[in-house]
DNA sequence: CAGTTACCTTACTTGAAGTAGGTTACTACC
DNA sequence: GGTAGTAACCTACTTCAAGTAAGGTAACTG
């Protein structure tokens, strides 16, 4: 039997198998949790080839995080690539991001928001403040506005809560964008949007 | 000269001292960087005294975090209470958030997003997908949009990426949602605030 | 089939989280 | 003012995971 049985493996092959075991324990353990003995384990390999291959836990994470990043543009360039005008471009886009979390739910779990908290108090602690942002807005917008359903209401509000966060952190790389000028700037992005669709 | 030199201090007063000196820390050096053991010597204090009151390390990231929440809190219910109606309590809801950020820069640095990741690699990593999805949108809208000036364009990008990154997340807890449904759905929310407003 | 390279290992060091058990200063009551 | 009790505090340890030094072995190459 030609049964090519070797343990040993060329260098490529063997990353790319480490990638692919690391990113799921990773995403299933939370980067902290995870021990580099364990991954090593599981790709049946003992630890030094993980630091000389990716230098530290952190660079095997890294690799993890670029493999996805790398997939995302690809999807979504080749969505917008193409089309007519910005509406269908934005659809097309936006279509591509939300096909693309659905294919990769591991992948996406590793980088998404808590990272090395995943299933921890803390990160319990951090999505319950989001929470708490999500239910005010809710509230208010079923107290005025009458004619939608819940999940939509739902929907938006953790639609303005996301679209906040990521601005605050844009305000930060922007020194001249005041607290006014921040509101007022969701507001003109937001509003139309959100504000009755008949007057 | 009375001078109260003691260096024993009640719990309560000890504890808000200790979550104080913590959210500096944590937010400096990024929470795995942090250690206990420096912490209690910024504090005067030695290590067994965090877990004493605090249980954990993460345990007093918790308590670090809940206090910021609660004073997040305390800011928006205030400033939307008693608007008249919803363009207003929006607006008002979404300065209290702006100035909020701003008052507790450090604070809130602990809790947003990276956490753990503050400064380094892997969060550039991750940063730097959204950065790549920010500029594909960005470059979209000043394709299609040519009355509008840089800063706006920028700003409108980060918040569609925002937005999406956290209806990705209420993606995953509903999973009747299908990615047709939640483009389209963010679609309904976000055009008309994008489209051009002449038409 | 000998030499070289590249894959791989065992066995260690280092550093930080968390703990066991003892000590000191404040306080209340005689 | 002394003394018992307790709340605040400490030193010195264990444990566990990241990262490393130094060397072994399979496979290719002339």
């Amino acid at each position: 039997m030609t049964v090519i049985k070797r343990k040993r493996m060329p260098r490529a092959e063997r990353e790319r198998q480490m990638i692919d075991i690391a990113e799921g324990v990773f995403a299933e353990r939370g980067y902290s949790a995870a021990s580099m003995d364990d991954i090593a384990e599981l790709v049946g390999v003992s630890k030094p080839m993980l630091y000389e291959y990716f230098n530290s836990k952190e660079g095997l994470l890294l690799a993890c995080i670029r493999q996805s990043r790398t997939a995302l543009r690809l999807s979504t360039e080749q969505a917008v690539a193409g089309a007519p005008d910005a509406e269908s471009a934005l659809y097309r886009g936006l279509l591509a991001f939300f096909v693309f979390i659905g294919e990769h739910r591991q992948g996406w779990s590793v980088l998404r928001q808590e990272l090395s908290f995943i299933g921890t108090p803390a990160a319990e602690e951090v999505e319950e403040i989001r929470r708490q942002q999500t239910d005010l807005i809710a509230a208010l917008m079923s107290t005025y506005f009458d004619g939608r359903s819940e999940l939509q209401i739902e929907a938006s509000a953790e639609f303005v809560v996301g679209a906040c966060d990521r601005l605050a952190i844009w305000c930060e790389r922007h020194d001249e964008v005041t607290p006014e000028d921040a509101a007022r700037y969701t507001m003109d992005v937001l509003w139309r949007g959100l504000a009755p669709h008949d007057s």
